[in-house]
DNA sequence: GATGAATGAGACTTCATTCAT
DNA sequence: GATGAATGAAGTCTCATTCAT
């Protein structure tokens, strides 16, 4: 009963659990945690609503490894795209991954915006902030541009994280899908400025 | 009826309004919509649940005239730092004033970021969003410093928005309130990118 | 303040509650009791809702007067009628009034014919119900036609006015105003059954 | 999952659905729908209130089944009576059933003289009204009696059916349960009139 | 006479969660 | 592993009624 021999190779963890994660990945990155019920998530899922608690426990232990993991997503994406060998590139690619998945998944840019508020019924166990984790990519890149002291470092990153969330978030919303190359180019006007005001690093 | 002899006309309207009006803003500044009833808003306001209903109408007309309230109360205030003579001196002060209104009601910047989306259960009818209201002010600042393509202005305050609204909403949300004058800096980088790149404005 | 002399002749009770009767009579005969909220005639009439406990002193003994009010009118017009020399066409009359009076007030036909049942919060005083008014004048104009058996009297005109009262309703329901003689004629079958099955009345 | 051998297939559905059926039949029948609160219904039924939104989604829904349950009880009933093989019995032992029904279930009576009105919030769908199926039945049995032209046959089988209900419902709110024999006999002066006045239909 | 702000009981409904099967 | 019937707390809203003015 418990493990047919030699079938499906995979691992096939639960199938159900798959599919109640892919479900709630479309739900929760349409409409946010609130507005989407377990009654939904099961049903698009095509499971019926024990399931959920059977394989997650709770509402907010699965949102939070849908989070978790829509986080991983995004993070695996812009680590990759940091390695770029011209580091302008590189957080041009960045900025246009993140405009990409905000498009996809526009709730998760709010919900990662409104993480670090209402520590009360945070979903799950307390995980790394994807704040964190994009910004201090984010250092890195930027270390390879320009010398900046080290407490000027998280804000900068925060806001060039801020704007272009902010920007992608604004442009999902309108149905206009504008330039995406304007974009790009206001949000980088931050490393300009860097630019202009910072010693630039020098390959030696 | 018995005119009470050379006193204020009767200020006191109705008291409740306005009570209702100050909780609904305390809370909803601080947890957002969807995490406060109605019975908490009356009961902290001192009035009956049906005191809101009879003053509002319902629990989302209310919200909507406090989130435009607490909207007016911030693009006033930016408008007026706007008019600043030196036009790099306005936007610091209107940065400030922005980061000041998250601290202090951190759920706003939260709802007028998400408020172009989801537009089932629009709070009221259909206002000017705020981020709007400010990009306008914020883009006749920038005309003053710098001579910009009519399709650039607009992603730039838009990018300049976000920076302050998320980098205010970070020190909201962290309890070390860090340098302000950092995060000041870092925002306005966006500035100095923008004086870098193209053709400052010259005093006639 | 109170009372200028000799201005308007007429005793004009209060005004107000000319007004509310007026607008309790088009809303109660329109909707029924419980469909229409102390609110809303308060507002056609264009007086304020306390005027109505001023006036009435519950919303129930409202509905009891307007119920009156409005059975006064129609057993008055029956009572005139039922004086007609003819007494078939007396009843052929009654019939017509009791379908206009259906068609003008549709809800007030449902009131009668549920008058009996709930006893728990009649609406006001316990008065003479429409049923027994209106049997009381059927069965004088029927003794003018027929032999009748006291006890059979009562179930004639019952049956009677059911059929007149049902009929009635259909037709103000159905927005097609069927022929008016067909219904008289259904109903008055009742009548030519009577005398097929009775001893008529001799003149003398 | 372990058969119990040879016993009944599980009748017990639900069980919940059957008992909030029976006390929705009990409370509906005699006080009507706004007069009956889910609270109520669940509490008699013996089962949360939540249960009532688990099977039937809403009050009115479920308000919706009852009724149609109960019009279909009535209707069989009718239509087993109309097939007898004399016509006039079977209109006699129809009205039989029209008043011991009322009497069991007061109020149904009264709902189905107003189902007509209030199109709004009407409970569930659309269904043929009651009154249509009855007095189609109705039409089927004068037809066998008398020869009727097309267009008498509605409004007097809608009398009958008034008048039988109308007196139903007054017996069943008087305490006195009246000489059934003689509220039977008025309700059929309508046939004896139509006998008086009509050519009868000859067998073949 | 009349008002209208305020109330509170009670109505309908949603939804995360539990549990026997 | 999975189900789905059942629950109950909590939420939004309605409305008849009261009362100070």
């Amino acid at each position: 009963m418990t493990a047919s021999p030699n079938s499906r190779p995979r691992t096939r963890v639960t199938d159900s659990k798959e599919r109640l994660f892919a479900a709630s990945m479309q739900l929760l990155g349409a409409r946010g945690p609130n507005a989407v019920s377990v009654d939904e998530i099961a049903q698009i899922a095509g499971v019926s609503k024990g399931t959920v608690y059977y394989n997650f426990g709770s509402k907010d232990k699965m949102i939070g490894q849908v989070l978790e993991f829509g986080a991983d997503m995004l993070v695996a994406q812009l680590d990759e795209a940091s390695t770029l060998a011209e580091p302008r590139d590189a957080l041009r690619t960045m900025a246009t991954i993140a405009i990409d998945f905000v498009e996809k998944y526009p709730s998760f840019a709010q919900i990662w915006i409104s993480e670090q508020l209402s520590p009360e019924s945070d979903w799950g166990e307390q995980i790394t902030p994807v704040y964190t984790r994009v910004t201090s990519t984010i250092i890195e890149v930027i270390d390879r541009i320009v010398v900046l002291g080290q407490e000027e470092k998280e804000p900068v990153a925060t806001a060039l994280f801020g704007a272009a969330l902010f920007s992608a978030r604004l442009r999902a919303a309108s149905m206009n899908p504008e330039d995406r190359e304007t974009i790009l180019n206001s949000v980088l006007f931050i490393v300009d400025g860097l630019l202009a005001t910072h010693e630039p690093v020098t390959d030696h």
